[in-house]
DNA sequence: CTTGACCCTGTAGTATAGTACAGGGATTAT
DNA sequence: ATAATCCCTGTACTATACTACAGGGTCAAG
């Protein structure tokens, strides 16, 4: 099996040595075995947990569900019914991020479009494009 | 103009009192009128802006793209150009969250639906139904 | 008229998530 | 064989975003 050092999981995951060590630290993601000289020895399947973890804190998730969510996949302990109720309320939570995302995304989008009708800019329609009420709430 | 003060802007938007003086030091809100006795009088509409901010945050912006946000709504000093350009980058920033999310999302809604076909504790269908690939990559 | 629940400023402490050494060993390129 | 470049552990420092006082003023109710 073909395994690398930290240097090279760090990089190809883009996130740095110290924070591997780190996350190793704290469970997100397992220790690897050693090299006779004490160098960890990564699988390449390393690199995709490290990039999970990655876009999911830009997700707004914490490291500890983070942990949560991948435990979902590996841990053996787990009974059906534990990972159900788990999932349903991550489930929950992705389908309100979901949707407090497009509520953003379409009021910059209606910005963006009342913007780009060329108007001079002295009156940029800004304010009237995106009334607190719609970006707010 | 119906005011109030910041005991129930908080409470009514969620958050501490002292989260809601934090951001007017950061600039999220501006510094309300305050009356006789220097206690802040906030007009309704900041109660929206707060609410905006905490979900924002939940979405994994940080307080300074969140103030970015903001001001592209508000900022009268902003040429045309200037908001499109900034909210160009927010709406490609923000499709590939949602993105995202829906990645999770369906590989969540996967293993939940493996649970849910009646299978015995054993042979949980766990990892095979959600496999590295699907969830990390 | 005082007591309890608010408000004020200012400063200090906490949790999370890194990030940066110090001090030392291993490996590779010249 | 000796730098340069990696790796190790352990500890300390940083940024962000709060959160908690200290020490004091305000105000409505009993």
């Amino acid at each position: 099996m073909k395994t690398m050092m930290i240097g090279k999981v760090a990089e190809s995951a883009g996130i740095g040595v110290e924070t591997v060590r780190f996350y190793e630290r704290r469970g997100l993601i397992e220790s690897p075995p050693r090299n006779a000289s004490g160098y960890r020895q990564y699988p390449v399947s390393t690199i995709h947990r490290l990039r999970f973890i990655r876009r999911a804190k830009e997700l707004g998730f914490s490291l500890r569900e983070i942990k949560e969510l991948l435990e979902l996949q590996t841990d053996p302990t787990s009974t059906c019914g534990d990972i159900m109720k788990h999932t349903e309320q991550k489930l929950t939570d992705i389908n309100r991020k979901i949707d407090d995302l497009i509520k953003i995304r379409d009021a910059l989008n209606l910005l963006f479009e009342a913007c780009s009708r060329d108007r001079t800019l002295a009156d940029c329609p800004i304010i009237n494009a995106m009334s607190d009420k719609e970006l707010q709430d």
